[in-house]
DNA sequence: TTATTATATGAGTATATAATCACATAGTCA
DNA sequence: TGACTATGTGATTATATACTCATATAATAA
């Protein structure tokens, strides 16, 4: 049986992974690894609402993911560790296996 | 603007993220990164129904990130890519972070 | 002051997800 | 054959999530 100990980091860990897991929201992340950016910003890049926007931000905000300060008017967000895009270059590993397996489905019919 | 390529790229990723995002789905990935396992043991194991766990199991395989094969009455699961293990140092990374920011924040109180 | 802009949020709706129970399927063995 | 076991799945319910629109807040500038 799991250990309480055990089930809050994997909590934990859900809460983050939850995070990142909407397209919308790795398209966010993907923009913020070249550099901080406002909120119209984005909303502007990934082609959403800002309202919207707003909301994706702030789930991220919540589970550590991004960090954010005021300049003036404009809210600017950014990643809070770059650990975050580690997760992307597993991703894509998973996704090269995939292709591969399809591929050498299609080769087989 | 979002490439179309992007996006699929994107949504993609995102899909093999929402598998993972889920504190039992994360136990059972834990639990396999040791071997391979049946679903009764793996039920057991993070404590839930076995319909239950085979829905969760259902869902990762889909996304690619179990496999599986029958023997006998057992069918067994295991980790399709040890890949998706380094999406959890990734995000011990992150938790660390965040706990050492929550140990700032106390000290500052 | 008012007008403008950027952002956040409440309310409503639509959809997705998770869990449970009952049942179906399929393999094993007496 | 029938009893048993492991697994999967349909139906249901509860909950969570995503999106949109309207509105609120807050900073700025005229």
């Amino acid at each position: 049986m799991l250990t309480k100990k055990k089930q809050l980091l994997f909590q934990k860990q859900a809460e983050i992974a939850k995070a990142i897991a909407h397209p919308l929201r790795i398209a966010i992340v993907d923009f913020l690894k070249d550099g901080e950016q406002c909120v119209c910003d984005i909303a502007e890049h990934i082609g959403s609402e800002r309202s919207n926007v707003s909301r994706h931000l702030s789930v991220m905000v919540g589970a550590g993911v991004l960090e954010y300060h005021k300049e003036g008017l404009k809210v600017i967000y950014k990643l809070k560790t770059p650990c975050i895009l580690d997760f992307f270059a597993c991703v894509t590993t998973c996704l090269k296996q995939q292709a591969k397996d399809n591929e050498k489905l299609l080769a087989a019919l």
